[in-house]
DNA sequence: TTGAGTGCAAACTCTTTGCAGGCCC
DNA sequence: GGGCCTGCAAAGAGTTTGCACTCAA
């Protein structure tokens, strides 16, 4: 499943005539198969780890590659830096305003959500709308809990 | 009309005993007579020019502090700084991937729309969500003349 | 082979912070 | 009058850049 996801992402890489690096392949597949919303940093930390020698440099440098491509997606949780998801399946974020943490929703209707919104936005402002992204804000379980606002469910 | 917007937006302040310097205002006046989306440098420079002296240091706790009260949403528009936009009307947004042009869009069914959201999210993630931001990316009507796309609209 | 990609470190930009003095409530 | 707010400048964090070397195509 995640070997597919990556040859298919490989593929759309390679028919831009885009280089396939090893360090593209290694973050490109890190992104695939870890959901955890990761930062620059937390994907360089991470890679560190492993024999994978990959610059800071290069990891900013390939994920602006990866968003350019619409592979990859960034998000702002509030915590000062930008944080990145493999966008495999449509869906959308809801970031804790409490402590950052960023969870996905996949919504049924969201594609049909996002033709709406492309008609309106075209409509009233002539632009040419080329992707939606919806972010959620609010507190998740644990921070609830945490701040005594359970019983506010 | 700008006037009772402003009352309108000291009264939830006072009421939630913040105190009402004069740079508070006069910030919080900027931003609900112009929705150009400044940066808080751009504000910055704006207030400069007038005799009304405020540090930047200021503006960025001010903006804050509005965002915290809900009166002014901040965005991002891929130039690296933060933009800021008085709330006052429910609306969402278009940035423009090629110059970063901010539009507002103003959508009748916004509200539903964010309804249907909060309802999706909490039943799948059990957050609790105080509000949806929507960003819609494109190309304004200016770039696309520039790009020579327009035979595409 | 060759020019795009990488790694390193320094530079840069935006934002935050510490502290002394000012002023809203 | 008390304590929060402001202004200044310096520090901090995240990201970008310049350059020499490397390697994918």
């Amino acid at each position: 499943m995640a070997q597919n996801e990556l040859a298919h992402a490989l593929e759309i890489l390679k028919s831009h005539k885009v280089r396939l690096t090893p360090q593209r392949k290694t973050i490109l597949n890190y992104l695939i198969t870890h959901h955890t919303h990761p930062s620059a940093e937390m994907i360089y930390e991470d890679l560190k780890q492993h024999d994978d020698s990959i610059s800071i440099a290069t990891v900013y440098n390939t994920v602006r590659l990866l968003v350019d491509y619409h592979l990859v997606i960034e998000l702002k949780n509030g915590d000062g830096s930008t944080h990145f998801d493999y966008f495999g399946q449509p869906h959308y974020h809801i970031v804790c305003e409490n402590c950052g943490k960023i969870a996905d929703v996949f919504a049924p209707e969201f594609s049909r959500l996002n033709q709406q919104l492309d008609e309106i936005t075209r409509q009233q402002t002539h632009y040419l709308v080329n992707r939606t992204d919806i972010e959620v804000k609010g507190l998740c379980p644990e921070c609830q809990a945490k701040l005594g606002l359970l019983h506010n469910r």
